[in-house]
RNA sequence: CGGGGAGUGGCGCAGUCCGGUAGCGCGCUUGCUUUGGGAGCAAGAUGUCGCAGGUUCGAAUCCUGUCUCCCCGACCA
């Protein structure tokens, strides 16, 4: 087969494909595979180059850097968040914060560097994080004389530094001295971070070794009110992704073997990307006493008696970022859910660089000035009149690719009519010209409609994807082979499975493990409210105790 | 951390086997023509060929080391 140069054709593509040229978009538009009953489905020129079915892999990659979210930074592991992913990430960072403020939690920052000593108090954690850390022992460079620096011998550290993972010991060390009576407790603390985890693998947003996230830690009274705790932010995250972010998830208890290391209990928020495969887009922790023996968190209680308090952790990351990329994202790049697009709204005047101008910026601008003046989803539209120089078709391609809600294209004539041309990004194309399936509405009925418009997006976004995880969680199999066969079939899209199991713990549930892992599977969680069990283990043949979901995972 | 692939203008790539003035497409700049929609023509700018050593009269090309990215695995919250 021949090289097929596609650049001749479509300017952004950036393959030479040797096997099918029907691979590649531009050379050869193949049928959009959205069936539409009794339609001819037209054939659509997508605005990136790597489609989902293609490699969804490359895909990923190509939404971001088409996206301009992030792009490689040099270091290893290590990303540099561009602004429109780091202003999605604000968009999440504030509607999160206000939740966490709401029930009951103060932000505060502890420092970056945990004394080794301090760390290594807990022993489940050590052992967890130990492989992954960085490592402080200098405080000074010198001149290798040879023209570049090393670490001065000189100034090693007493005791190395390590960068914090997660904060749990030294917020620990803090609590110990905040807290001294039970009038002290709950103490509810929040902070905003980053933290560095020495991964052997990285993937942008979705692990990589420096991340941004946010850890909760508190520290109660008894174990009852810590445990309901957990799970209190355990709902407020399951509310945070699917109210805000869209991304319908499954909340439920993590098995033994993925529990956090230093936890008592670990619960999850478990999303199904495009893929099938699962996503942990968030955890909560009830810790029992396990840190508050460690760092010594006591309080006086009542009767006068020293105390272990009950501690929790929680962590939602820039990984959620990632997650709403596998979720959201198209074949024409990202779609942003209202709720957090730093931009819900763009507007593009056809610009002429004449006199015809300044009468258009106008136009547009009092949509802008209307629409800036209402609300949608709780907060004031965020409207941008894009007046950069450049065609406004160029401009309408990018912002489709970093995926803003609504686009508003207005020229001449649009204004002569008194009318604009809008385009909704959840759906983007006319199936039957296979062309943007722009509306006219008048500037005034745009004004009015498009604050609904907006909810209406965020809700479809959500509908979305909740239909295409329900119709691909698997229910009622009750044979290990069945399972095997589900995704045995490396084509399928795979989904989840649900199954029964007896809970097994030690060396029994490491066969399970090893049995899962050959299939390359993981228990994700123990679903929260679903049914009870009523049926035999599928590993072990004895009486089920819970169910539990299998996948495919991040 | 193991196996595989790859680093050449902003992006995508050719050139490397067989050492001899660094190329193509897109994008970018300028001009003209167009322009209700992902423009055309022309002229131009942009590279210490990832980095560091070495071999050589001469290195993108050969050798050694190293860094980074991608895929698979291991690991992992």
């Amino acid at each position: 087969m021949n090289f097929l140069p596609c650049a001749n054709r479509w300017p952004r593509c950036r393959r030479n494909w040797t096997i099918s040229p029907n691979n590649c978009i531009g050379a050869s538009p193949r049928p959009d595979t959205t069936p539409t009953a009794g339609i001819p489905v037209a054939q659509i020129r997508h605005a990136l180059t790597t489609t989902r079915d293609d490699d969804f892999a490359a895909w990923y990659q190509d939404v971001i850097a088409s996206a301009d979210m992030a792009e490689e930074s040099g270091v290893r592991g290590c990303m540099v968040i561009k602004p429109w992913g780091y202003g999605i990430w604000e968009r999440m960072q504030r509607l999160l914060d206000d939740r966490i403020k709401a029930t009951g939690h103060d932000n505060a920052y502890f420092p970056l560097f945990i004394p080794l000593s301090n760390f290594e108090r807990e022993a489940a954690h050590v052992e967890g994080f130990a492989k992954e850390m960085a490592v402080v022992t200098h405080h000074r460079l010198i001149a290798d004389g040879k023209g570049g620096l090393i670490p001065d011998p000189e100034a090693k550290l007493e005791e190395p530094l390590v960068v914090r993972p997660t904060s749990e010991t030294i917020i620990g060390d803090a609590m110990a001295r905040w807290v001294q009576s039970w009038r002290d407790l709950p103490l509810k603390l929040n902070q905003w971070a980053n933290v560095v985890r020495w991964e052997m693998r990285t993937r942008m947003f979705l692990r990589t070794s420096e991340f941004l996230w946010q850890e909760g830690h508190t520290a109660h009274a008894d174990e009852a009110e810590a445990k309901e705790h957990t799970l209190r932010m355990l709902e407020v995250y399951r509310a945070f992704a699917e109210e805000d972010l869209g991304l319908p998830v499954v909340a439920g208890e993590k098995p033994e073997n993925e529990r956090f290391p230093g936890a008592v209990e670990t619960w999850s928020i478990e999303a199904m990307m495009q893929d099938g495969k699962a996503l942990q887009a968030g955890t909560s922790h009830y810790l029992g006493e396990n840190f508050a023996r460690a760092s010594g968190i006591q309080y006086q209680d009542k009767e006068g008696t020293q105390t272990y308090c009950h501690t929790t952790s929680w962590g939602v990351s820039t990984r959620m970022v990632g997650g709403v990329i596998m979720t959201h994202g198209d074949d024409d790049g990202l779609r942003v859910p209202p709720k957090i697009a730093p931009w819900q709204v763009v507007i593009l005047p056809m610009l002429r660089d004449n006199d015809s101008d300044a009468p258009l910026i106008e136009y547009c601008e009092q949509l802008r000035a209307t629409l800036a003046g209402q609300m949608t989803l709780g907060e004031p539209i965020r409207v941008l009149l894009d007046t950069r120089p450049g065609k406004a078709a160029q401009k309408r391609w990018d912002w489709v690719r970093k995926g803003a809600p609504v686009i508003v294209e207005v020229g001449g004539r649009d204004m002569d009519n008194g009318v604009v041309s809008l385009l909704r990004r959840d759906a983007l194309w006319d199936a039957s010209s296979g062309k943007p399936a722009f509306e006219t509405p008048t500037r005034e009925a745009a004004g009015e409609t498009i604050p609904a418009t907006l909810a209406n997006i965020q809700a479809a976004l959500y509908t979305e994807a909740l239909e295409r995880r329900e119709s691909n969680i698997t229910r009622g199999v009750t044979d290990f082979a069945e399972v095997e066969a589900f995704f045995a079939d490396s084509n399928r899209y795979p989904g989840w499975v649900e199954v029964q199991w007896s809970k097994p713990t030690g060396d029994a549930l490491d066969k399970v493990v090893e049995r899962l892992k050959a299939l390359k599977l993981t228990i994700r969680n123990v679903p929260m409210g679903g049914d009870p069990a009523d049926g035999a283990c599928i590993f072990t043949g004895e009486p089920a105790v819970e169910r539990i979901l299998l996948a495919k995972a991040y």
